[in-house]
DNA sequence: CCTGTGACATAAG
DNA sequence: CCTTATGCCACAG
């Protein structure tokens, strides 16, 4: 039994919190660094217990098409896409334009390890 | 141990 | 464009 089957929220939270200012990444990419890439719903299960985690940017989380498919979760309607537009992401009816130019891969920006 | 569930992903109609 | 269906898997009760 390894630890990191318990610590996949807690890894959801970090690399959550991990997203840089300005950039998006998916539930699917979170999910496959955590090394359950058939576990994204997990992922954006992880999400809801975010709330209670203040440094957890779930708006920076999107589906793999770049469609703000948790916005529902979020206070108002179109909350979480303005944070996104705050952030210098332009968004058109809930979708991240410039998907890959804001994507960021846990992959590719973190330590491989 | 079994059942329900979920902010996904993919396919099909 | 839409909905429906299936897989998938970790967690809660």
């Amino acid at each position: 039994m390894k630890p990191e089957n318990k610590n996949f929220f807690q890894k959801v939270y970090e690399v959550a919190q991990l997203i840089p200012y300005g950039r998006v990444t998916s539930y699917g990419a979170i999910a496959k660094y955590l090394g359950a890439a058939r576990s994204a719903r997990m992922v954006g299960w992880a999400m809801n217990g975010s709330h209670s985690m203040e440094d957890v940017p779930a708006h920076r989380v999107v589906n793999k098409a770049g469609l703000l498919t948790g916005k529902h979760h979020f206070d108002g309607t179109n909350l979480m896409q303005q944070l996104l537009e705050s952030e210098g992401i332009e968004v058109i009816d809930h979708q991240i334009q410039n998907l890959e130019k804001h994507f960021w891969d846990p992959f590719k920006e973190l330590p491989a390890d």
